[in-house]
DNA sequence: AATGAATGAGTTTTCATTCAT
DNA sequence: CATGAATGAAAACTCATTCAT
């Protein structure tokens, strides 16, 4: 704790100040107060209000595509399972949910706000080429049959980005059943993902990997 | 215009000051300057802010179900194509971009907001019933194959929702190429669900009814 | 009291609140303070704090001219002892002495402001052809021996506004002995000016009305 | 330059804030950014904003006492003209414009703060003595006619100080025209003082040295 | 029904000052 | 000596809300 940096700590009190007030009604106030600093420390660091909160989602998003690029050593059908296993969310992650929907707040500032903007498009950028060479690698491999590696990730993408939007814009009650089993939206759309998107383009005699192993997987790293 | 009652006219203002300023930097005043009206008179007709906008949410809402609702006298394959070519949007429309991101701004104050959680999981619920059923519907006619409605029903929407947020949070500059045309992201990912979703559950001897001839009939109705 | 418009009590709120902190030192809540309304209606009548402090100077400034300008009916050498006259600081006249003073403050933010410096511009012009039109029509009057009016006029208003300034910065304990009275700084160099600048140009036979008269006249007028 | 103490940097950068800023709006990191040092520093030498200013008042007063009292080994004629020369602003003369803007700022202070109107006092008292002994030497001297050198000396002062406060408040396009040529306000004054107020008392036989030529000599000193 | 005037509570930001190093 | 980090108090300004008319 007290080993973070300053900068490390406002960060950290923005992500707990949106999480508990969001984006609109996010005050200074509110970020020096999950920090243990001043308000007036907060623009001693950063100049004005805007000026934070582009640098937190720099950060944010900085954090983020480092995360979408790791395990790029695995063969493209592991890679792309881990790519939309990474969206499920589990009622559990609180903080992972609170995240996104802060996301999602300053996505939608994104027409307002030029800076945002930018930033926002990097990141997409980064998330739709990654799925796009994920998915061409497994072409070239053979592993996919040929298809249009760029309009099927961008339906992917689409999906997933959605369902976690509905997810965490409804809450957790917003569930699916599938064989007696209630989960999550995120979860439920990976696995449809899986079953009528990814499988369908499947070479013969290729199978992805399970699902239940590669989410434990991920768990495990993090 | 003239002939619009107050509270219509009140509406109206709530909408074009969202479009010029997005939820989070929303002021009575804002509303006051689109409309021909005092900010007195706004409290004079809603006692607070936030009935102000939840009565804006609900009428948004409820426009939105009554949309979804209709053309119900249609086989199911139509039906189906015309629910998801109402959420394709053009670079054109505007207005229903900037619509849809204030909506999104609002979405995202469910959390923090029960009114406004209980108003999106209304309109939620119908929208999947509705997509659920039409699918239902396709398979007791014999137009689709036997599958899971709900669950199909539930990533079609994923992928309509985030299609159109991408769009909306990253401006149309974000398009994706197509034979060598430039969709916006809901049209391809339309086209996507289409080709991808819905034709590979078509029963044998069955086709889906034309895109282009259903966008076309919509553009007419409006 | 009661009958001023809210902008005159706003107007008299700045005066005093000027009188009291000084300019350097003025604050929005001091001026709030003096009249007795709030922070916000300030606000609410002018934008900025600045809009309120230039519409303060205009208005001193035009009142300023009007004064200035009157007693236009007599003739040549009773206005110019009129014109000098009016420069004239009694220790009692509090309330002109702060107002000189924050004049001076305000006259020194000119070089930093382009409005406040437009204000006083078109106020000295006024004041620089008052006294030269006025010992022009001397001189026509065959009142004044020929002389360079402007540069006449220059002087003058050199020697009053310096010793106002001097005046009104120094205290009033800052005297000049004459004949056994103690005069003010203003008072001493009225008389100067008199018998030192405008006696040595009167024409034969002319002589000047008493300062003594006019300044009770003056008074008479307030 | 970096043989200056530590102390007269400091000077140095609370006159160059000053210049930039104005007293109203001078803050202790305006003077921390024209010193090279830190907002800390100056707080380590001065225990206040304050005690920093009257320092730096103080400095330039008794810089400006030592101008004023130099070159006492001339003649009384040579020592006034020389005296109101000084007061010549060139449009040139950006830095002490700007100087005595400064001070005009700080004069205008004298009312709210002791220990600013003590130090002005004491300046003031030696300005006025110095023109009046200058004025009294040469009426001893015999170059002079018998006045009061005393209120002679004010109505000089007063004009000479107006004059400047004219000139730097309203700018130099503030100027007046001698004989096809646009002299500067404090220019002109001196001319009209030199021919209207000392001429005029001059002793006979006797005259005034070229104001040319002592505007040259200075310039040569500085 | 409608509004201009008014305000209190709160917002971002500023700034002189302090303190640990 | 010197500084970067930190802060409390107060600054200008905002805004939802109220009230008299």
């Amino acid at each position: 704790m007290s080993d973070e940096t300053v900068d490390e700590q406002i960060m950290t009190a923005v992500s707990d100040a949106l999480q508990s007030n969001g984006y609109a009604a996010l005050t200074m106030q509110d970020i020096a107060d999950e920090s243990e600093k001043s308000k007036s420390l907060l623009h001693y660091h950063y100049d004005t209000k805007e000026d934070l909160l582009v640098a937190f989602l720099d950060q944010l998003l900085t954090d983020y595509e480092q995360r979408i690029a790791c395990r790029s050593d695995q063969p493209p059908e592991q890679r792309i399972v881990d790519f939309v296993a990474r969206f499920v969310l589990t009622p559990e992650d609180d903080d992972r949910a609170a995240f996104h929907l802060a996301l999602l707040e300053m996505r939608s500032q994104g027409p307002f706000n030029d800076r945002i903007r930018e930033q926002l498009h990097r990141s997409d950028q980064l998330l739709r080429e990654t799925a796009g060479d994920i998915i061409a690698d497994g072409i070239e491999a053979g592993v996919f049959e040929t298809v249009n590696s760029e309009r099927t990730a961008a339906l992917l993408i689409a999906a997933l980005d959605g369902a976690r939007t509905r997810q965490i814009t409804l809450g957790d009650a917003n569930t699916i059943a599938l064989d007696g089993m209630e989960l999550t939206y995120t979860r439920a759309t990976v696995e449809e993902i899986l079953s009528q998107i990814l499988e369908p383009i499947l070479a013969e005699e290729c199978s992805l990997p399970s699902l239940e192993a590669t989410l434990a997987e991920l768990d495990r790293e993090a």
